[in-house]
DNA sequence: TATTGTTATACTCTATAACTATA
DNA sequence: TATAGTTATAGAGTATAACAATA
C-alpha cells in the first residue's frame, strides 16, 4: 500500500471524534457531508443539483432508458425520478420520448443542449474534485475510488443475501 | 498499493452509472447511501440513531464538552444538537451538568448506563461493519479509512481557505 | 454587545401509498 | 393482475432566524 506519510495522530486535548474514526461508515458519512455542500455549489451555476447531474449522466450513458430503469440505477424510488426528469426537461437537457411498443413508458433522451450542459458541468465537477483532493496523490485517489466501489459492491451483495 | 485483483470492468449493455463512477464524490455518496440504512437498523435495537450514536461517542471521548463544542465536532448547528442531547438524556445515557463558572452552558457527561450502552452499540456496529466488508482485505479497509480521513481533511482545509 | 442553549419554521431528499393508463 | 409514470403526503436530517438568560 502506497500511502504517503501523513498519518499524524490526534493527540490533542480538544474535543474530537476520535472514538468514531475507527468506523469506516462514519468516515464515509463525514466525507460525504463535507463534499455535498461543495458539489451543490459547483453545480448551481449550471442549474443542476446532485440528483439531476447524476440522472443526466446515467441517461447520457444509456440512451432510451426508462424512468423505472433510471430509478433502479440511481437507487431511488420512481416517484423521486419524476422530479429529476421534470427538472432536466425544463432545462431542455433531456426529452421524454414516447415508446411505440409500450405507451405507458418513456424513453429518455439527452438533447444536444443537454450534452453541452453535461460537458461543462462534468468539467467543473472534475476540476473541483482535483482542487479539493490536491493533497492526495493521484494514485491514492484512484485507490480511494476503487475501494469505495468495491465496498459498495460488497454491501450490496450482503443486502441482497439478506433479502432472500 | 495492495489492491486485490477484483477490478472487473462494467462491460454490460444494461443501464449503468458508468459515467459517474469517475468521480470520487459520487462514489462516496453511493457508499454512504448504501451504508446508512444498514447502520440505522443496527443501531435501532439500542434506541440509537446515527446522530445520537455519534454524539454519544464524542461526549464519551470528551467528558464535560459543551453543546456548542459538540456541534462543532459533529459539524452540525447548535439547534440540531439540542435534539440529540434531549434524546440521549431521555435514554439516560448522558446528563446535562450545570457549569458553575458559566450558567449559560452545560457540561455533558456520560452516565454509567450510557457507557454500557456505548459498549454494546459499538460492538454491534463493529461486527456489522466486519460482516459488511468481509470481501475487502483488512489492509484495504484500513487504507480506505485513512484515505477518507485524509480526503476529508483536505476538503476541510480547502473550505477554510475559501472562507478567509 | 456577544454567546449558550432553545424554539419555531423551512428546506432538501427520500419513502409510502394511492391513483391513471396502459399492458 | 401487473407495470410505468404520476401525485400527494410524510418522515429524516439539517439550516435559518429569533428569543431568553447570562457573560
Amino acid at each position: 500500500m502506497a500511502l504517503s506519510s501523513d498519518t499524524d495522530e490526534d493527540i490533542s486535548v480538544q474535543p474530537s471524534d476520535r472514538l468514531l474514526r475507527q468506523f469506516v461508515g462514519y468516515n464515509i458519512k463525514r466525507a460525504y457531508m463535507q463534499l455535498q455542500g461543495d458539489l451543490t455549489q459547483t453545480l448551481a451555476p449550471f442549474g443542476l443539483r446532485i440528483g439531476t447531474f447524476s440522472a443526466l449522466a446515467v441517461v447520457l450513458g444509456s440512451e432510451g432508458i426508462s424512468q423505472t430503469q433510471l430509478s433502479e440505477v440511481l437507487n431511488i424510488k420512481r416517484s423521486g425520478v419524476v422530479v429529476l426528469v421534470d427538472e432536466l426537461e425544463n432545462l431542455g437537457a433531456i426529452d421524454r420520448k414516447p415508446v411505440e411498443t409500450d405507451r405507458r413508458a418513456y424513453a429518455l433522451q439527452v438533447t444536444a443542449q443537454g450534452w453541452h450542459l453535461w460537458q461543462n458541468a462534468e468539467r467543473a465537477v472534475q476540476s473541483h474534485e482535483d482542487a479539493l483532493f490536491d493533497k492526495l496523490a493521484v494514485e491514492d485517489i484512484r485507490t480511494l475510488r476503487e475501494l469505495l466501489v468495491r465496498a459498495t459492491r460488497s454491501a450490496t451483495r450482503k443486502r441482497q443475501e439478506a433479502d432472500e
